[in-house]
DNA sequence: TACTTAATCTTGTATATACAAGTCATATAA
DNA sequence: TTATATGACTTGTATATACAAGATTAAGTA
């Protein structure tokens, strides 16, 4: 007995819409989007739904909007990564040049000791679910990551097919769980003999390392993903 | 002539008696603002206005909204939200802790070419005002950075004395100058001679590098900088 | 007691409407 | 020709209303 609880909001149906067709250059750098009234009728929308949308591509930063002119295109560097935001990987680079391997796929096992964020007891006892990715833009591997999951309510999680799907959506879509908020350490160190290795850089070249700590709606469930980032031809890109 | 624009709109009045309030402690980590239809009653306001102050709290990092419950404090740290502060491995530096040395004081000069971000015309005519500094954590060098300012309406600027003081600060006391959004990039690189030399290590090791444009309550002036960080000992730190 | 149900809070989504204010092209008058 | 004014666009602010959906509490039932 599964009711359809994939009601996606039209106010995100749109944003989606609109933010595809700028990465994919239908709408390109400066462009004017379609002005609101526009948008209303074009997708038989009320203005405040439409308006909903277009503040998200403010504040995701592909569009700026002016009063008495319009919606223009802003996203400028393509090779910046905006990962710093809450949007995950997927969201920031671009379904489609965006392409994600599996290289451990969910594995239930005991949390690393020690682990790089204090976890509670009930996180501890109840094991943690490993999911190791290589993630690719145009072919090259940008993204190594290590996610960790507590292993609380995820039926058939690690039965899952993961690859070149989006962790937030699967969790989201499946699950119900979306992602609210987190906090990241972010260092430069010397890549290890294993990144370098899946990064296909020199062993020892700068890779930059994010640690975050994901925060849920769901009350008091986190998960955790250590992230190593060739940022040679990309880099890494946040808004604030 | 300009007209003096006192009209502050609604939704930015109670945003920011909300913001102080949170601020002041009124409300505090973790408790719960009033709900929605009570801020409507006591204010006066229809529900979408109050809304609209709501999520600016939200976007800002002041509180955390949960669908069901209520508005929820969860403003940490003091610090300016999505502006990476910098964290201890063990406890978190303090401000007494920072200090910082001028290398080169306020100067005048002409903008390099090529710029990291793509400058107007009205910004290269005016010239650059350039500042580097080192900042020291614990007498031990974490941060190398070099701001540059548009020349823009900024008087005595480069005969100011910016020793121990933040540039922030000193841009918000003397000349109303706020910051209140920018972007950045960050990338994982080797360092090269000059900044090992004032970071005091190897050359070629790791340092985090930030390109940031940062966004002012000025129209249109915003100003820029690069900075080198330190991660050996120290990491940066972000909420989301 | 233990469990279920219902009521009633909360925020989320969506519509319809109105007017204010900034921008720009064009028609009009000097 | 050169200003000026107008009108027709744009986004910004604000209200009123309705229902959906998550969370919590209290009442009712086994």
């Amino acid at each position: 007995m599964r009711m359809d609880e994939l009601h996606i909001p039209r106010y995100r149906k749109i944003y989606e819409m609109l933010r595809r067709h700028i990465e994919e250059g239908v709408y390109q750098e400066g462009d004017f989007l379609p002005s609101e009234n526009e948008l209303c009728k074009l997708h038989n929308l009320a203005r405040p739904t439409v308006r909903q949308a277009l503040d998200a591509l403010v504040k995701d930063g592909y569009i700026k909007k002016h009063r008495g002119k319009g919606s223009i295109v802003s996203r400028k560097d393509p090779k910046a990564i905006g990962i710093l935001s809450i949007v995950g990987t997927t969201s920031a680079v671009g379904r489609h040049n965006l392409q994600t391997k599996i290289l451990t796929p969910p594995t239930l096992e005991q949390w690393e000791e020690p682990f790089f964020y204090k976890l509670s007891n009930r996180e501890k006892e109840s094991g943690c679910i490993r999911l190791e990715r290589l993630r690719l833009v145009k072919e090259v591997p940008v993204f190594y990551d290590i996610n960790y999951l507590p292993n609380i309510n995820l039926p058939r999680f690690t039965s899952r097919k993961m690859e070149n799907k989006s962790l937030f959506e699967v969790l989201r879509k499946n699950y119900k769980i979306d992602v609210i908020g987190g906090d990241q350490r972010i260092r430069a160190i010397p890549a290890k003999e294993k990144v370098a290795r899946y990064l296909q850089i020199a062993e020892g070249a700068p890779v930059l390392h994010l640690q975050r700590k994901l925060e849920t709606n769901r009350n008091g469930y986190c998960f955790y993903s250590s992230l190593y980032c060739n940022t040679e031809e990309y880099s890494l890109y946040g808004k604030f």
